[in-house]
DNA sequence: AAAAAAT
């Protein structure tokens, strides 16, 4: 266990660490801050929540403090692939950067540029920015980019998923040869290697090992479902949706579109849901995202822009209304709940067409999640029905399932317990969820008797058939610190663009809550800490 | 099969 005290970095910077409550630096962080204080370019392999936010902002905050920036000349740039990540990574920034003069900007898409330019004219010393906007800034001639000492890349392999690997290059070749470089990517794909071998000068790589299961704190589930007929698996999300003590939950969906759909369905029957993607407005994304985190907001239905790296700590349920068709996203979906060291439920909707995509994810999680079954629904009669939208219908699909699901609705007292911990009895390792030759009929039959007697205990729609199987990894957490403990939002500079992006008092209180939970060991996942390999 | 990002 390595204290913050024992990396170098400044009083200041370390009374900020303080202020946030951790002491302890998690390996990603033990390895790299050194080697950025030193000056020299890290190549860190670490995947969001070990940490990394942090073992680039503190020593980018330590090497910065001294100096002083000039009109249109940033001294550093922190690249982020989505528009919500840099504006963590901007709260990062407002926690550590807290007792010094520096400042930042967040330059994303989607607002205006107006905020961003006149801070850029008046001076700022570090830009956190997404490609795009950075670009589009440098090419209307709002800034220079030749004054810039530190660049930071991060999630670099998504970059790459989303094509920015030109732009990124285009921007490390208008910042001077003598910048240090942050570099960190999750894999390191051909790619990658070569940008990295372009543009770091002798890097110290520091490794931290991909998940390749998930962590203790989060049960999953599997739910099969016996036709892919979007209206039925509506059904079936607003079952388990309903059925569950769901204080704040995600659903994801593969498609922007399925993402709105969803959304108005979960909306018309009654739950308090919302829409996240990327074709809505930004405004509507940080409103959503902003009511998510504060808790006025229960369901936050999203598209893979939420899966990764969002820190909101404390999300109760995880539901894929798809499954992932790359597994690492499975992973990275789930990662949403069981943090901060709090249990969270992962709930994955299959239907006969998820096979390849679902043997895929089994195969990385290395485990067979428990399967549920939803009773009580007819899917058949779904299918065949009436070939309308569950939009106001009179169907069977409702009737049939929504007025049992309305008492346990998010919009209910979720007083009750999760049900599943009233059934789920221990069921050891016969559970039937690997073998493929009809699965489905052996749970129905297996979950009968039960079902009897879950129905007379509560008026529940659906029937368990569950088992707590999940592996346990031995984790040490570090306790969340106290409320008095974190630091007040009004201690801090002010955030030069906050105020335009979400200025009302309760985005605020809500920034304040999510202080002292971002970036530090609380907050990782168990799979995600093993040793750290340092290759000089 | 998709999503993400400058407009």
């Amino acid at each position: 266990m390595t204290e913050f005290s024992q990396l170098g970095l400044s009083p200041t910077t370390l009374k900020a660490v303080a202020d946030t409550g951790y002491t302890t630096a998690t390996p990603i962080q033990e390895q790299a801050i050194p080697v950025a204080l030193a000056g020299r370019d890290v190549l860190g392999i670490a995947q969001t929540g070990t940490g990394k936010t942090a073992a680039f902002t503190l020593p980018l905050v330590d090497r910065l403090s001294t100096g002083r920036a000039r009109a249109r000349m940033p001294r550093a740039i922190v690249l982020a692939p989505t528009r919500e990540l840099a504006d963590q990574v901007a709260e990062s920034f407002a926690k550590y950067a807290k007792g010094t003069k520096l400042t930042w900007v967040l330059l994303i898409g989607g607002v205006s540029m107006g905020d961003q330019v006149a801070a850029l004219n008046k001076g700022v010393d570090v830009l956190i920015a997404t490609p795009g906007r950075l670009l589009d800034l440098f090419e209307r001639g709002k800034m220079m980019l030749n004054g810039v000492e530190i660049m930071v890349v991060d999630e670099a392999d998504r970059m790459l998923d989303m094509g920015f690997i030109p732009d990124i290059e285009k921007i490390f070749k208008l910042t001077p040869p003598r910048r240090q470089t942050l570099f960190f990517s999750a894999t390191m794909p051909p790619e990658i290697t070569r940008l990295t071998a372009a543009f770091l000068k002798d890097p110290t790589r520091i490794e931290a090992s991909r998940p390749a299961m998930t962590a203790d704190t989060i049960t999953q589930y599997v739910v099969r479902i016996p036709t892919s007929d979007p209206k039925a698996k509506r059904t079936a999300l607003r079952a388990l949706v309903g059925r569950e003590d769901v204080r704040n939950g995600i659903v994801f969906c593969n498609r922007k579109s399925e993402v709105d759909i969803v959304a108005k369905s979960l909306k018309q029957h009654g739950f308090d849901a919302a829409p996240i993607h990327g074709d809505l407005d930004q405004s509507q994304r940080t409103k959503t995202l902003a009511d998510f985190r504060s808790g006025a907001l229960k369901i936050l239905v999203a598209s893979d822009v939420a899966a990764r790296g969002l820190d909101i700590p404390d999300v109760s349920h995880v539901f894929n209304y798809d499954v992932s068709h790359h597994a690492d996203d499975y992973v990275h979906r789930i990662g949403r709940t069981g943090r901060a060291g709090k249990l969270g439920q992962a709930f994955m909707i299959v239907t006969p067409a998820d096979d390849k995509s679902l043997d895929k994810v089994l195969k990385l999680i290395k485990m067979d999640p428990q399967e549920l079954v939803l009773d009580g629904i007819d899917f058949a009669a779904i299918k065949d029905g009436p070939a309308r939208d569950d939009k106001r219908s009179g169907g069977r699909e409702r009737t049939g399932e929504r007025s049992r699901s309305r008492s346990r609705s998010s919009n209910a007292p979720a007083a009750e317990p999760s049900e599943v911990a009233a059934v789920a009895a221990p069921q050891p390792a016969q559970a039937p969820a690997q073998e493929t030759e009809a699965p489905r009929s052996r749970s129905r039959r297996k979950a009968r008797p039960e079902a009897a007697a879950v129905e007379v205990a509560a008026p529940a729609p659906v029937v368990v058939e569950a088992v707590e199987t999940v592996e346990a990894v031995e984790t040490p957490r570090a306790p969340r610190p106290d409320r008095a403990e974190r630091p007040d939002r009004a201690d801090r500079e002010p955030h030069l663009l906050q105020s335009d992006r979400r200025g009302d008092r309760k985005a605020a209180k809500d920034d304040t809550q999510r202080q002292g939970v971002r970036g530090f060991g609380d907050d990782i996942p168990a799979f995600l800490r093993r040793p750290v390999v340092v290759r000089a």
